[in-house]
DNA sequence: CATGAATGAGGTTTCATTCAT
DNA sequence: TATGAATGAAACCTCATTCAT
């Protein structure tokens, strides 16, 4: 009889070293045997789960997303017109945000010349703005701001901020304190209020 | 005497060869062997020229900033007053300005984790940021914009902004065109301008 | 359970190949790829267990002095008294003596340069020094010889006399047969037996 | 006209330096490019006056054991009696004597498989041994010594005495001061005095 | 399932040597 | 005579991957 495992958790937790690692020392310093090491087994137990090193990583970046989406969708279960929480999510102010977006940035350089990679970050996005947009469709809805220019492109400039002042923050922590992240994200919600 | 040489010419010389390896292939491709055959040398002789391969990438990463600022400053000399002109240097509208920008942010995940570079990257971000600023404050002299905001979190925005825009340009150039990218540059701008 | 090897049997394996090496054709001769081919195995092999090139270094001399001081030990087992016969042991005499001292001149030169070496030769040289001593001791003690002078500095300038003659004799194998080195180790003790 | 330089001075100039770099960092670390930086001078201008690497080698060798023997040569003139005055110069007593027998002891090793070389320390350990045989006769002709064994072998233990307090004083200079050497050389003297 | 030994390709780095100037 | 640019062989080392157990 073989040894009862759950084939689906084990990979979690593999893909879930993986993104330590990443988070702590860089995508470069991911090593089958660096990854063994955080999740306390050997290089053959990993192949053993994932075909390959790539697929170790695309895992680690599923993971990510997963993690970092999951939480998005708990904020909007708890309060639906939350749109600054919401965003929040997405940023790195605490040490799960900083961990879970310095893997999601991590990806970027690598999707640029990764095909794979680059589908499996564009669908992400794609998910991403799509709900980015509807919030912004409801706030237009609720009468809170007015969007003067096409939702989509509204949508895409508002991610394209909150990317840019994530890494920003990632860069230079020592200049962007959370408070500060959400200061400029506030800003640049409050211009959307204009009548 | 010795070939004639000049030695910080042959210096560029490889450290452009590194850029187009970095932009072609990506930062994973950068091999010696690799950066040789764009210059047309041996291993050999960019060791001869560089001590090891992190001044390789470090002179890349300066060679890439070097030339953008470069172009930043000739279109600022020929027209002041042209801001939108500037920022538009820092995106990836064409062939050379996708290459430039694609190093750029290339070395962003792995500045993240090194600190040498992150500082490079820290000192060259401050030059750019400082010449948003002053070309805002320009602009508000001039009436241009009214800044309801502190002048450096408004700089900082911008560059945010741009930053963000050229990294979704770049993981997705189908969908973001040069006048896309434009447009919602602008977009944000206009926004600047409320009274 | 992986394939069944005893890691400290597989090292030793390795430093003994790496001490036929260095016998053979000399430290500067001890490639990777020389070691793995004495060892019949590849370079890859040796890194998997060994850290580095100079822990296969350090592991190949201390491989030369257990062996040797193993020989020794037993050599006093059978017979305490046999100060003569302990001696010789630590002479190029035989072929295993060549290979074994050979290895160990190798490293006098590196150690003069490599602290990490040179406290390992030291401490080598203590336990060496020690067990001459204790012998002359016994001598004294059981009337063969007289010491005039200080012990320990009876003890080493046995060990020089036995190292320079044991160099002189590797140097020059044709004017050193092992009578020779023999004679004047004996020639040597004779004189301490003076009343 | 050609620059005028004396070649052999050049050469010797050269030799030197690379005794220099042997004497302060090993044999390992003599590169041409260390060479020449402690000659002030180019690999180029190495390689115009040396065939190759191995003959710059040859030439530091001779050059330390000429220096050496010159002031052996010139010790003796002054006092053709002062036997230990004449074998101290071949210890490692001051600064001077510690960098030439480094030099010395350095291509011991490398001597045990390079037959060039080996023939070279062999014929300048030849000369050095029949000084020291004429020197032993000179004693016992005076009535200051008594040898009772073959005078060949004689010399040839002295000057595996010499050898070895040497090499132990050079691998523990701690425990090596100037006197101890002397005193453990006078030592050895004094028993052939032995009636 | 899991191990970790073994491989070998591929990378970086060093350095003696050659050679145009 | 001297330079130092360029080469390329050879070394060390890393690491994904395979596989016997």
């Amino acid at each position: 009889m073989p040894r009862v495992v759950d084939h689906q958790e084990r990979k979690t937790m593999i893909a879930n070293a993986a993104c330590m690692v990443i988070a702590r020392d860089g995508l470069d310093a991911v090593t089958l045997a660096n990854v063994g090491r955080e999740a306390d087994c050997t290089t053959g137990t990993i192949t053993h789960y994932f075909h390959d090193k790539e697929e170790v990583l695309t895992a680690a970046l599923d993971h990510a997303i997963e993690t970092m989406n999951a939480r998005m969708v708990r904020r909007l279960k708890k309060n639906p017109e939350d749109v600054l929480g919401f965003l929040c999510e997405t940023l790195p102010l605490g040490r799960r945000g900083r961990e879970e977006t310095k893997v999601w940035y991590c990806f970027w350089s690598r999707a640029m010349h990764d095909n794979h990679l680059a589908k499996s970050q564009r669908s992400m996005h794609l998910r991403w703005r799509t709900r980015v947009r509807d919030l912004l469709l409801g706030m237009q809805t609720r009468g809170v701001i007015v969007l003067k220019h096409d939702i989509e492109d509204e949508a895409e400039a508002l991610c394209a901020m909150i990317n840019g002042l994530g890494l920003r923050a990632t860069l230079d922590p020592g200049e962007w304190p959370a408070v500060r992240q959400v200061r400029l994200l506030e800003d640049y919600l409050s211009r959307l209020q204009t009548a």
